[in-house]
DNA sequence: TACCCGTGGTG
DNA sequence: TCACCAAGGGT
């Protein structure tokens, strides 16, 4: 069960004021940036920590400064441009975004939130997130930081539900304050709360603006009881493989034979699967010679 | 819903 | 050392 905040408002304050003082210079932050900045970096922090993104983030922004630009090159460019972000469709379905934010909205990133959501790569959180913080608009952006934080702050839960429930979206909604601008400032302070002080393995509670209002941190701060949440196997995954495998070819500046690929990894089979679900998902190019490459189209 | 999808830092 | 963790999305 979710208990209710008595009053939702009173933990607007603390946070916004420390997010006023703490928050990070971050390049998407400063007004430059504009829309599309805050969707490349929306796209590239999907699993992705914020010091790994920052060089590749701004190396992304100087090459492709708007939509077009990266619309207008093939989809192996912004492959390869993503380097070692993982999850490379990410940088397929950017790339998609862009061909479509050109083709549907004159190259200019969405302001409504449907229509973002309509966009390849795009999901509940990236479409808030955008409309939060590219455009100042009132929506819950729930990511993993802000589901922690409430977690903890109202439910008295070390960690939030694997999945997540329609009660904390209720629940996001309900903290959510009424106006525009101040929602949107306090999307970006939760989110930084989580990501500096209420972390995931070690929360820094003397630092917390609401310790004093904190449900876990009142209850003495009981370990998680539910089941396990679940964890990330990767070694001998065909995850490895594909990782392996795109590897080659992101550096590669051409075609590739095939005996590039099969060199990355012995057992054949789980090879030849990786390939084909590379292929699959539009990552890998083959060529009626059988090579490879990256895709042109 | 549960699972798949990369990569590297860290306690 | 190694399991956990990191601004999710798609199916």
């Amino acid at each position: 069960m979710t208990a209710m905040p008595q009053t939702p408002t009173v933990l607007h304050a603390p946070v916004i004021d420390w997010f006023d003082e703490h928050a990070r210079d971050l390049p998407w932050r400063r007004p430059e940036a504009g829309p599309w900045g805050v969707m490349v970096s929306e796209f590239m922090l999907q699993q992705t920590p914020v010091s790994r993104v920052l060089p590749v983030y701004e190396q992304w922004l100087a090459r492709w400064p708007r939509p077009a630009d990266l619309a207008a090159e093939p989809p192996g460019e912004a492959v390869r441009a993503w380097g070692r972000l993982g999850y490379p469709r990410r940088a397929l379905r950017l790339h998609g975004a862009a061909a479509a934010i050109t083709e549907r909205h004159g190259g200019e990133v969405p302001r409504d939130h449907a229509k973002l959501l309509a966009l390849p790569g795009v999901g509940e959180y990236t479409a808030a997130a955008v409309a939060s913080f590219a455009y100042g608009q009132r929506h819950a952006v729930l990511d993993t930081n802000v589901r922690r934080v409430f977690a903890r702050a109202v439910s008295g839960a070390q960690y939030p539900p694997n999945a997540t429930t329609a009660a904390e979206r209720k629940l996001a909604r309900t903290l959510l304050p009424e106006e525009e601008p101040v929602a949107a400032r306090w999307a970006a302070a939760t989110m930084e709360l989580g990501a500096l002080v209420c972390t995931a393995r070690t929360p820094s509670c003397a630092r917390c603006p609401i310790a004093g209002r904190c449900a876990w941190k009142a209850a003495g701060s009981p370990a998680h009881d539910g089941p396990p949440r679940r964890g990330q196997t990767y070694a001998g995954t065909d995850r490895q493989v594909r990782g392996k495998l795109l590897a080659v070819l992101r550096e590669a500046v051409g075609p590739v034979p095939q005996s590039a690929l099969d060199a990355v990894w012995e057992e054949p089979v789980q090879r030849a699967r990786a390939l084909d679900g590379l292929v699959a998902d539009g990552l890998v190019e083959p060529l009626a010679d059988g090579t490879y490459r990256l895709p042109l189209t």
